[in-house]
DNA sequence: TTAGTTTTGTACTGAACAGTACATAATGGT
DNA sequence: ACCATTATGTACTGTTCAGTACAAAACTAA
């Protein structure tokens, strides 16, 4: 009983995480959204608010398909020393269309909004925390499998696995030398043995 | 013959640093510099000249005093694990009036500016690389006193654990469980052993 | 066909931004 | 004492920003 939305409220949104993701909040201008996502002005704030609710929103969408991606990924591994170099290597390579020279968004926003905002602050830091627990929970996999030594401290030891991938994230965006990124990322699975 | 500067370029050069670490490039303006650093617009431009060099000069000024800092702190362990173990408390740790929650200028940098800007690409990867050199430094040392072993591959060790470190400053700033993060640093030390 | 409703496109708003012109002030050299 | 030179403080520039007013357009229900 009106005139019908003409853009697609999801492809939107993730044409606005794109540019989120590559340019940082800062930096992106509602010029560079509405362009990014076909829409004009008016539409963007009646459909998603303000600047910051969208960037939002885009965060959520993010993460909920990192983290489903990366469970995916997980679960799919033959080992849990299999499981976790596949997640390490995730971050660091091109595969599947995947630009590690972009980071993590969740990371990037971890270190530009976190400090100065606390809704942000929070969301981050219980994205890193589930991603931990997927981590710990293939560790535990690990250990009552057999696979892994029972003395192994899954808690400790996830955490610093994810730790070493945002570290990973952070890295991949000052083009480094590849080879020694991936000889640290052999190193780091070590921690399993 | 003219006029004397009345204030200290270095000590202003410290404002702007701290103003920049706090709050990243894009979002500091120039309001926000020239009040921090107690001197006028015009003072600014004459000294630093625009706000990008300014915060190259921040940058390097950081990087400086940071890269200084490692070094003193490892060459005062008394073991390379040790050594090793204050870096990486030194990142998490409130000790010397370091505020954990701003994380590292440089990493900061990497995340906001890296990917848009090829001189901070090159500065920060250049920073990032010549900590690694520190680490691996400290860790032939070990291997040649015996405290570490001979098989260990001192070049891939220590990039994993400056990616740990940089890890850890980003994490950080999301107001993390500090227990937790601590845990995390015992598991990456163990990577020495 | 028409009334009611929501979206769209254009064009605008005031505020904040980085950077600068210019007059005044403060010094050292002569 | 006075001039050349450099720093300072004020006030301004044009531009870009996020956000919005408004009218035209596109639809449904009756």
């Amino acid at each position: 009983m009106a005139r019908p939305r003409e853009f697609d409220e999801h492809q939107a949104l993730t044409a606005a995480m794109q540019v989120f993701w590559e340019k940082g909040y800062e930096a992106t201008s509602l010029s560079d959204l509405t362009s990014a996502m076909g829409i004009q002005r008016p539409s963007l704030y009646s459909t998603f608010g303000d600047k910051e609710s969208l960037f939002q929103a885009a965060l959520s969408l993010y993460a909920e398909r990192s983290l489903a991606f990366i469970q995916k990924k997980l679960e799919s591994a033959p080992s849990a020393k299999a499981a976790v170099l596949l997640y390490l290597q995730g971050v660091v390579s091109s595969a599947d269309g995947h630009r590690p020279e972009l980071g993590c968004l969740c990371v990037n926003t971890m270190v530009e909004l976190a400090p100065h905002h606390q809704g942000f602050t929070q969301f981050t830091r219980v994205y890193q925390q589930q991603i931990t627990e997927l981590i710990q929970s293939i560790l535990e996999k690990g250990k009552q499998s057999g696979e892994l030594s029972e003395t192994l401290y899954a808690p400790a030891l996830a955490s610093a696995i994810v730790i070493s991938a945002v570290g990973l994230a952070v890295t991949m965006k000052s083009n480094p030398d590849i080879t020694l990124v991936e000889q640290a990322v052999q190193q780091i699975i070590l921690l399993l043995d």
